[in-house]
DNA sequence: AATACTACCTGCGTGC
DNA sequence: TGCACGCAGGTAGTAT
């Protein structure tokens, strides 16, 4: 479920609720979410304490006394604070057990997501995240850079956002309201965009996400934060679930089509392909 | 090298 | 009521 503004806000709630946090022990459910050997995963990270939390593209990392621990949400992953003798949901696959009596615990409905401790220090070293495009700040996304990389690609647009290479962040909710946004249509190639639009789609990239933050993410259907909130960017999207409603810019209908196997909204009048 | 397809999972809505 | 099928905020491994 989560993209760039669902992960941040999922960060920003597991830093009010286990910052300081000793690891006890560990109970794992479903062994396919770890990446390492399980019982490694266990006796590395016993008696760990989370220092900090940080989060690079849809990857969040918990920095522990001796280690980092990645974890991604993938599709459906979602984290919750609990007391010990709460009871346990369905689809809890892994549970931290504090010191203090209380667990952080991690549900994933699809199973999809996956968690890694590496050694400290070395999360951004690991091949997957060191393959990541830059993070869509200004300070950060360089208008000129992208403009070079888009110019160098025969690909239709939508998949080369989604592939987290030139930006990172988006997934199939923002892309579909950044090409809304840029007036580019989602089989566009990367190449044949005119300048202007690119300069249009990297403020859109930019903006976006960040009113997203703001509003805590989107909640289409399952998505909630580490504290149980949904969020509220929903009530702010032009093209994604608006299949048949009204485009907010010019009235004509959105429609929906098929884009490298991803559902995908856009208004045919305002987004043509050129 | 770059692009496209597939696997990984469960649950829900739709249509027969 | 039951069953098949398509669909769902993503990525990584494999084939072309």
């Amino acid at each position: 479920m989560p993209e760039l503004p669902e992960v941040e806000t999922v960060k920003r709630g597991l830093e009010t609720l286990v910052l300081g946090k000793t690891i006890e022990s560990i109970e794992i459910l479903w062994p396919r979410i770890i990446e390492n050997d399980t019982s490694e995963f266990q006796t590395i990270l016993h008696q760990q304490t989370i220092e900090s939390i940080s989060r690079r593209g849809k990857f969040l990392i918990f920095h522990l006394t001796n280690s980092d621990l990645i974890s991604h949400l993938r599709m459906e992953g979602k984290y919750e604070f609990h007391a010990k003798t709460d009871e346990i949901k369905k689809h809890t696959h892994v549970i931290f057990q504090f010191s203090d009596q209380t667990q952080l615990r991690y549900l994933d409905v699809r199973k999809f997501g996956r968690m890694k401790v590496v050694e400290k220090g070395q999360a951004l070293l690991q091949k997957n995240l060191a393959s990541l495009g830059p993070e869509p700040t200004k300070e950060e996304f360089d208008l000129k850079v992208f403009t070079q990389q888009l110019k160098k690609k025969q690909k239709a647009i939508k998949p080369l956002l989604l592939d987290q290479k030139l930006v990172v962040g988006l997934g199939n909710i923002y892309v579909d309201e950044v090409l809304w946004q840029a007036k580019i249509h989602p089989l566009q190639l990367a190449n044949t965009i005119s300048k202007t639009k690119v300069i249009a789609l990297h403020q859109a990239i930019i903006d976006t996400l960040n009113r997203a933050v703001q509003a805590g993410g989107t909640t289409i259907r399952s998505y909630v934060d580490a504290t149980g909130h949904t969020g509220a960017f929903q009530q702010q999207l032009n093209v994604y679930a608006q299949t048949n409603q009204p485009c907010p810019r010019c009235g004509s209908i959105i429609s929906k089509m098929k884009v490298a196997g991803r559902g995908t909204h856009y208004c045919p009048v305002c987004q043509k392909e050129v």
